[in-house]
RNA sequence: GGGCUAAUAGCUCAGUUGGUUAGAGCACUGUGUUGAUAACGCAGGGGUCGUAAGUUCGAGUCUUACUUGGCCCA
């Protein structure tokens, strides 16, 4: 023999693990090419049929739509991760689906767009018809909706893609026409005056998001003297900034339980907050003599009911009410109230029966009756409100009549409008409401806000909404219960059209079902835009045939609401025309279990204000039940420290970023490892943490296919008495993870599922199981039966790991399922694969405390230099162990060349000598210098 | 200012109805291996549970206040 065995290479003649899943996932440039290939394949499509084909039960995740404008961020990151994760997990679990992605279209913020583009090119929206301003943001709205849908499907999310929704759609415009007409019918919407904030210059109410403000804007500010009735010389004493809505007072207001001042002037008396007299004083009697100091005082609610003479209106006289809202840090602590310009002067009015009507017009100006009872000299009708001149007007007036005490320019902060930079006025309109309090549900009998109010609490009988987490009980409630009238109109072109007609005879909606009939076919025939016939004289379109003549009506008849609808109203009525009117047509949504719409609403936190909220009323209203069965709410991405996001402390991160840099799966790994119910932190070094979860994952898998057959390759079955109890432990804990992971994941606790998986995988894979059975897997023959029996468990193993970790990395576990099964296969057309039913082998607790003993006794060897490998160490393991484990399985769970009874564990380098094959160490070795299970191997 | 909510090791999270020395994974440190190798094994060091009171024989776990965050309103 001239060869020492040692010097063999022994390598070739063991299994050792290969495949062709890569250890390196390279997901960024990688992940891409799956999407596309899911799409190809038409994976969603194949599944949703093989699950209808098995008469799997239905369960529907609704989609808050995303508004289409602008790149997603990464809060859509997360949301759309989340629920792909519980559509997946519903598809896994056997349930069939169907998820519809859809964007929100209509609305301000494309409307806005389309202004600013204008604006930039020299024009204004005037330039536009309604129907070419609304084709503008169609238009705009379709392009972003396409960058969208590229961004959402390169998460890999599984969807309808073929199909999604737009509320654009004229088939979804003619279902939100449908739903308001069935609100109009069952007597829920009303019109009324409200305060709004308007822009003159575009003769339109704002939203409270179109204001900008000045800071350094000069109005002219003014003392004005009220004279009592039946009090000659007193007066009471208002302060204001806007002298222009002094024709319209109507009141005074005063706080209750503030002290105020009687102050005499001469032969005049005055009455101010008893804070504010010496301001007062100062400002307006500079030069008159202070004659008393220790003025007379009275608290507010003694000055309540006082009724003045109106300043401008010989005939007119004002009462005191006591205000909330006064406060005492400026004015005089009494303050001018005209109900139709402010909104705090409307709540007053409204409370207390005053006249609320606007006295100016849309573009700013008095309306021509203002002018009635106006002193001489005082020409107010057709004027700007904000013109100089009539505010020197009008104060040239107050002064010959002795009611001005004071006026200055003074310097605050004003709204302006967004667009024309113009200053806003406070205007009271008219707009639509859905009556929450008044009409009645007829499937309740009772309001829409307490019937909502029964659903979110589980009250009066309702099977309630499951909210998750659960405050969203109190936090919806809260809102529905204190929230007013819902204001469904808006002064703007792109949207649904209020499509009512008001009868000019009775001032009443119309509500013939037949008209609302004709309506809603007649938008889906032709989409919003058919409403604007009124525009060009053809209004008798929007009647059905003969109905006019039959009702012995002409359009003249009638007044057509020029408003578009709350865009919140759109997505608010998904439910219906999406999912509810699919569903009934036995569609893609098809179900006949009697649940409801949908089993799951999921959005951010936000959205309890928002869809969810928007989504409740409308259903309620319309069917007296919620649209959804649970709402699940995710928190708001913020930064490592719980910042939220900001452009200013740059700490935002684009989904492309990561994505170019992790990839998808790894993105989601960070969402899976996150309790996503309160806000979910992000950095660069949890994504790092992500990344290295994920190789930890990735290489178990990698080792696991390394020791499988490729493209498909037969593993044996062994039955459950044939296998060794190491096997029978870990098939056993396997069985229990899965069960777990999959309790979680029902309860929408991903990230508990998810570390359920990581934990057994690192500790009960990595360390124990993989590590103690490769000396079987690379050193036996192919079929000895202990061999055998791992790769049976490596598969279920396998088989378990991918299934469930598919909603949550779906590209990296298809990888890997089609490197086993081949390209024909696609883990995401599984079902969860639970492992066999194994019953647990007793006491292994015990051997698992054994070693654990052991491996801090040989660190203890280690330490010394003795030993290296534990292949080098030989243990000794207490008597009272025998008859419980056999020898050989407290060996290999030690991971020791040879384990004998002794007194006590005990652990010392083995005294034998290596197999070079095994490097397992033996007291005696075959004449080759194999030992004899390699001799067998190699040689037999 | 109001509603809802959170705060446990460097990170992500567990901690049942209050009850012995607060757990896990990752990260970190040391070390072994080099037949999962841009991998893997073994061991170890880190929290007194945001702060302060209170209830209780006993509190991370109940109460109150405060601090610092988040979402939604005003």
């Amino acid at each position: 023999m001239t060869t020492s065995p040692q010097q063999v290479d022994y390598s070739k003649s063991l299994k050792l693990p290969r495949t062709g899943f890569p250890m390196r996932a390279n997901l960024p440039s990688r992940e891409p090419g799956w999407v596309q290939r899911w799409l190809t394949e038409q994976v969603y499509e194949t599944l949703l049929a093989k699950r209808r084909a098995a008469d799997a039960p239905t369960y529907i995740v609704h989609l808050g739509p995303p508004y289409a404008n602008g790149n997603f961020h990464l809060g859509h990151t997360l949301a759309y991760g989340l629920k792909d994760t519980i559509v997946r997990h519903k598809f896994l679990s056997g349930f069939a689906s169907p998820y519809v992605p859809g964007w929100d279209c209509h609305g301000l913020p494309i409307e806005w767009k389309i202004e600013q583009e204008l604006i930039a090119a020299g024009k204004t929206k005037r330039d536009l018809s309604v129907t070419e301003l609304r084709d503008r943001c169609r238009a705009y709205a379709r392009q972003w909706m396409e960058v969208q849908q590229a961004e959402w499907q390169r998460m890999g999310v599984l969807a309808d893609w073929a199909r999604p929704y737009r509320t654009m759609d004229r088939a979804n415009e003619a279902g939100i026409v449908h739903c308001l007409g069935q609100l109009v019918q069952r007597g829920m919407v009303y019109n009324k005056l409200r305060s709004t904030l308007w822009a003159p210059v575009e003769e339109t109410a704002l939203a409270e998001a179109e204001i900008e403000y000045q800071e350094d804007y000069k109005s002219t500010a003014v003392y004005v003297a009220l004279e009592l009735v039946d009090r000659p010389n007193e007066y009471l004493v208002i302060w204001t900034t806007t002298p222009w809505t002094l024709p319209a007072n109507r009141a005074v207001a005063a706080k209750a339980d503030e002290e105020y001042a009687l102050i005499t002037v001469k032969e005049r008396k005055f009455y101010v907050a008893n804070h504010l007299a010496e301001k007062f004083y100062s400002t307006c009697f500079v030069e008159e003599p202070l004659l008393r100091l220790d003025f007379p005082k009275f608290i507010g609610s003694q000055l309540v009911g006082l009724t003045y003479h109106h300043p401008l209106y010989a005939d007119r006289t004002g009462t005191v009410y006591h205000g909330d809202h006064v406060t005492t840090d400026s004015g005089t602590g009494l303050v001018h109230i005209a109900p139709a310009h402010g909104a705090e002067d409307f709540a007053l009015g409204q409370a207390h029966g005053l006249e609320l009507a606007c006295p100016v017009n849309g573009s700013g100006r008095y309306e021509a009756y203002v002018e009635e009872g106006l002193p001489a000299g005082l020409t107010l009708a057709g004027r700007s409100v904000l013109d100089k001149q009539v505010i020197r007007d009008i104060c040239a007036t107050l002064e010959r009549n002795g009611s001005l005490l004071h006026s200055s320019s003074y310097t605050h902060k004003y709204p302006l409008s967004w667009r024309s930079k113009a200053p806003v006025i406070f205007r009271t309109t008219h707009q639509w409401f859905i009556d929450l309090d008044e009409a009645t549900v007829p499937e309740t009998g009772k309001s829409i806000r307490s019937s909502a109010l029964d659903l979110i609490h589980a009250r009066s009988g309702n099977r309630g909404v499951h909210w998750q987490p659960e405050n969203g009980e109190n936090r919806i409630g809260a809102m529905i219960a204190g929230r007013p009238d819902w204001c469904i109109s808006r002064q703007r072109a792109w949207g649904v059209p209020i499509t009512i007609m008001v009868d000019k005879a009775t001032g009443e909606p119309l509500t013939d079902p037949a008209v609302w009939a004709h309506l809603e076919a007649l938008v889906a025939r032709k989409g919003i835009d058919a409403w604007d016939t009124r525009l060009s004289g053809k209004e008798a379109e929007l009647f059905p045939q003969g109905w006019l003549q039959a009702h012995g009506k002409t359009p003249n008849d009638f007044t057509y609401v020029r408003d578009i609808l709350d865009v919140w109203f759109d997505s608010g009525t998904t439910w219906h025309h999406v999912v509810k009117a699919d569903s009934a047509a036995g569609q893609r949504f098809h179900r006949t279990d009697g649940k409801r719409v949908a089993d799951v609403y999921e959005e951010g936190s936000d959205q309890h204000r928002g869809w969810f909220h928007s989504s409740l009323l409308t259903s309620v209203a319309l069917t007296g039940d919620a649209p959804y069965e649970s709402v699940v709410t995710h928190g708001f991405v913020v930064d490592g420290q719980g910042r939220k996001f900001s452009k200013s402390l740059g700490n935002g991160v684009t989904p492309g970023e990561l994505l170019d840099k992790y990839g998808m799966d790894i993105i989601r790994l960070w969402v899976g490892s996150s309790d996503y119910a309160e806000e979910v932190r992000y950095s660069p070094a949890h994504m790092e943490a992500a990344a290295d979860q994920y190789r930890a994952i990735r290489n178990a898998l990698r080792w696991v296919l390394g020791n499988l057959p490729e493209g498909g390759g037969e593993i044996t079955t062994v039955a459950e008495s044939a296998l060794p109890e190491l096997e029978r432990y870990i098939l056993h804990r396997l069985g229990t993870v899965l069960a777990e992971a999959r309790a979680h994941y029902d309860a929408f606790a991903f990230h508990q599922g998810v570390r359920t998986l990581q934990t057994f995988i690192n500790t009960e894979l990595s360390n124990l199981y993989f590590d103690v059975r490769k000396d079987t897997l690379y050193c036996d023959r192919a079929d000895s039966p202990a061999r055998m029996a791992c790769v049976y468990a490596l598969e279920q193993i396998f088989r378990g790991l991918a299934t469930h970790l598919a909603p949550i990395i779906p590209f990296t576990t298809d990888e890997a399922w089609r490197s086993r099964y081949g390209e024909g296969a696609c883990v995401h057309l599984e079902e969860y694969a639970k492992g066999p039913n194994v019953a647990e082998p007793s006491g292994f607790e015990d051997l698992l405390g054994l070693r654990n003993a052991a491996n801090i006794k040989i660190e203890e060897l280690r330490a010394t230099g003795a030993v290296g490998a534990n292949t080098e160490v030989s243990l000794t393991y207490p008597k009272e162990l025998e008859g419980f484990f056999s020898t050989e399985l407290i060996r290999l769970v030690c991971n020791v060349s040879a384990a004998t009874a002794g007194t006590e564990l005990k652990v010392t380098k083995h005294s034998g000598h290596k197999c070079p094959r095994c490097w397992r160490y033996y007291n005696t070795l075959e004449a080759s210098g194999l030992c004899t299970r390699c001799e067998d191997v190699v040689n037999g």
